[in-house]
DNA sequence: TGTACATCAGTGAACGCGCGTTCACTGATGTAC
DNA sequence: TGTACATCAGTGAACGCGCGTTCACTGATGTAC
């Protein structure tokens, strides 16, 4: 779609605004995002930034889709230069891509997976779609994994309730992801694990306990795909 | 200790102070707290404040306290409460009432295990104390599971990288707690996995996903731990 | 029993900041005829 | 080619709020002699 250039200056404009939007989280947290204080950093008068965006809650919006891309895009970049390993592998890489990112980029993995901003509601129908892109890459290599000729399936991880089951199910069947609700119940536990030791290790909370936490959510992944079926060349 | 009624009155204060921060951080967000409106909450003025806690910062530091202490509590009544039980079930007795309480306490959970509160930095030799009291239950369930004639040990959970290996040795050692590290080591397994749901459900970000995720929870964990060797009753 | 003094919880005013948002406006640039 | 007009990014002032912290103080209560 061509682009006037004035529409490229408006959008660089959008850029510089959340770039120092972004800075300030840094320092100020997700919930001190401030109109005024981006002004001021830009050198314009607050209410200039109204052009940009209608309102505080327009510019967390727009910050929490882009993270969500972002994050999306690592995955699928990890996922496409792992495209020629066994897809066990390619989960591996996949999942610390996950990690990588969210240590590279704390404050838009707070901002997505952390304390919500006091008095902000996401509009779901905005966010939802880069959310979903954030599953993909996961789901497709697990898929593979579980597929492959090395997989052993194992209980008791291929046990599912039967409630959790006919959720699973629904979700799976209305997503049009071509996925087995057993692949999408062992991607969920395995999401949850990486979730954890990031969560923990972002705020320093299981650091002082482990030592070398790359080398632990490494060998735990490894370790839990295990238990699931999944066989490692050597 | 007797206590003077003065100092009673004191303390009493103090609890109410920090009852209104945690109502504030509910509404608010955990770097919502502000002296003045708890003052506002009181009927005081701001300074009247400066009495009980000689700063902002002090006050977050009381309320991490407490947290942690609560925390502690509940793990330490639900192993008293599951002390009939065999071990590998009073490990998850302990595990609930962990999530359970994360799920009735979000603001507190979130204080303590959430994003930092910018320009906040918690004195840990303060802190830690009670930090190391919420590891207690857990370990010593652990362990009792570790060391009864059901418990089967089986690769790979039962496997630590060498220099993880050193570091929790320095650590299980300068601790004084008798745990091995190959117990310690399951242990921060299964807490990250704990962690890793229960940050995720107390956001909003599997329940859509799994639909049950108290059962999700909890058949997870059952999983996680029979696929490092623990066996259940019928 | 009465007086002098000490203690101390709480006050009001002030300092020097911050915020999101609205409003009527300026002034440069581009466009149409 | 020159003029009239439209567009629109950005402004300054204002509204009505908020904050942590310091300061000199008031005024009630308790204590000592």
């Amino acid at each position: 779609m061509p682009r006037t250039r004035d529409e490229t200056v408006y959008e660089e404009t959008q850029a510089t605004i959340k770039l120092l939007a972004r800075k300030q989280m840094a320092t100020e947290g997700t919930a001190g995002i401030s109109l005024r204080a981006i002004a001021r950093d830009m050198e314009l008068s607050a209410p200039a930034l109204y052009r940009y965006y209608p309102t505080r809650d327009d510019l967390i919006t727009a910050l929490i889709v882009d993270a969500f891309n972002a994050l999306a895009d690592a995955l699928e970049r990890a996922e496409y230069k792992a495209r020629v390993l066994p897809p066990e592998e390619q989960l591996i890489q996949v999942a610390s891509a996950y990690r990588r990112w969210a240590l590279e980029h704390p404050t838009d993995f707070q901002l997505i997976y952390g304390n919500p901003i006091p008095g902000y509601v996401a509009p779901s129908e905005i966010t939802v779609p880069a959310v979903v892109r954030t599953f993909v890459p996961l789901m497709r290599c697990m898929t593979q994994a579980v597929e492959s000729s090395a997989f052993q399936p194992q209980l008791p991880f291929n046990s599912i309730p039967e409630h959790i089951r006919a959720h699973e199910q629904q979700l799976v069947t209305t997503g049009g992801f071509p996925i087995s609700v057993e692949t999408y119940h062992l991607a969920m536990i395995c999401w949850s694990q990486m979730h954890g030791i990031i969560m923990l290790e972002l705020f320093n909370h299981i650091g002082p306990n482990v030592g070398d936490v790359e080398t632990f959510y490494h060998t735990t992944l490894r370790q839990l795909l295990t238990t699931m079926g999944m066989r490692w060349e050597p």
